[in-house]
DNA sequence: CTTACAGTTCGATGATAGTCGAACATTCAC
DNA sequence: GTGAATGTTCGACTATCATCGAACTGTAAG
């Protein structure tokens, strides 16, 4: 018989950094200690600290790929207790707008270490499936002879990426949408040339990116993508 | 747009001491600050300094009489709270034979906050489900007509606390069986009536109940519940 | 191989906060 | 009134832990 033990987590959450990552994590998103470093405001030897804390706590999974170590939330109860905390947790009033305003340009469309997410880079990654561009194996996505093709008049040399030892196309698991976005040496590669053409640009003193007016049109001619004209003045 | 604040909640649940307490008032029941001091093994003045910091935190809620201090759960997202923290929480080993025995009395069947839960609450919900008395809405349950009847005639009055804001039957995670049972007003009423005609009785020292014969006889007769003997003497 | 980058481990430091002793406030009993 | 019991406030001590600098382990890139 074994009782649980509550302090623990609690105490785990109770604290200022930890937080700011669980909060980071909750949108579902796999992310690298880097980032999570980034997002709480601490040294990445303090990240790795409270990193390791939480996956032994057992809030936390870890995932390595390559150097990289990805973090993401152990589990769905894990996403449910944090929202029931945040329930019961008082108010603080909004520092400014502009936080406001950030965050819903993040939803939209942000990079996620060197490819793109958000609400973009999911439709963006549903649409090449849709069209036959790219196909889903294992944990993977795959070039399809079609694909390949479209990739080339893009303007992606898909020669170039595959000779690298990165993971060529990995998948990016979304909790909240429940869907993938591409990442890898190829959502690298696509996102690199977004930005190359000027369909997206960076929005400064952040992750969140813009989507351009070239962008809307192309993403609408090339790919049949209708995007919510939000942020993309 | 507010954010919630979650590390000031997550912080004062993650003390041994006060998460002690709040075990203790978890049951439902309001307690004397005195009591609330020796459940946690603290001096007086370390348990008024930890009152007053959860009291301020919204957790706890205070009421006077007399010289005594009586404070409970400050509401009911508390206590639902609280129960989804422990179900994520990793199980501690038990340190003594006394500790195993109240563990599996409360696992049998114990009060959450002001309903039933544990092994007893979770079958008794699901046999309601069975039955049809009760039917899952999102988050919440509702009461179909065959239920209404049923509920009028084992006693509870369903036109009484409709009325209210709380929620009117959610549902609640059940830490021990990882599954479901009713909370929110429903559940309450039908606890209350459970000690009512006796079919639970509390057991002395903290949140475990103890179904009578009566109740067993009762469990079965009227929603064919074959309860395991334990704890039934 | 060399350089660069991601992440971790170790050690020292500093601040936060839990704890209790002492004293005070309030209420009840006699 | 006096005394006892409940509970709080204040101050000091102490331990815990978050934080960062420095050094180290891998992995990727050229």
């Amino acid at each position: 018989m074994a009782t649980p033990n509550i302090v623990e987590v609690a105490s785990l959450i109770g604290d200022t950094s930890r937080a700011a990552m669980l909060m980071c994590l909750l949108g579902g998103k796999a992310l690298p200690a880097s980032e999570l470093a980034r997002a709480a405001r601490v040294t990445p030897q303090t990240a790795s600290s409270h990193l390791a804390k939480m996956v032994e706590g057992g809030l936390l999974a870890q995932e390595a790929y390559g150097r990289y170590r990805y973090y993401r939330l152990a589990s769905a109860e894990v996403a449910q207790a944090l929202e029931t905390l945040n329930s019961i947790a008082p108010p603080k009033p909004v520092r400014s707008l502009r936080e406001s305003e950030q965050s819903k340009a993040l939803h939209f469309a942000r990079t996620c270490y060197d490819h793109i997410a958000g609400e973009v880079g999911v439709t963006l990654t549903d649409k090449m499936l849709e069209l036959t561009l790219i196909a889903e194996v294992d944990r993977d996505f795959a070039v399809t002879d079609n694909g390949a093709k479209w990739f080339s008049n893009f303007g992606v040399n898909l020669n170039d990426i595959g000779r690298g030892r990165r993971h060529f196309a990995r998948q990016c698991l979304d909790w909240s949408e429940r869907r993938h976005h591409m990442a890898g040496a190829l959502g690298a590669a696509v996102t690199c040339r977004l930005f190359e053409i000027e369909w997206i640009v960076r929005i400064p003193g952040g992750r969140a990116v813009r989507v351009t007016h070239n962008g809307l049109r192309g993403f609408k001619q090339e790919l049949g993508i209708s995007l919510a004209s939000i942020n993309t003045t």
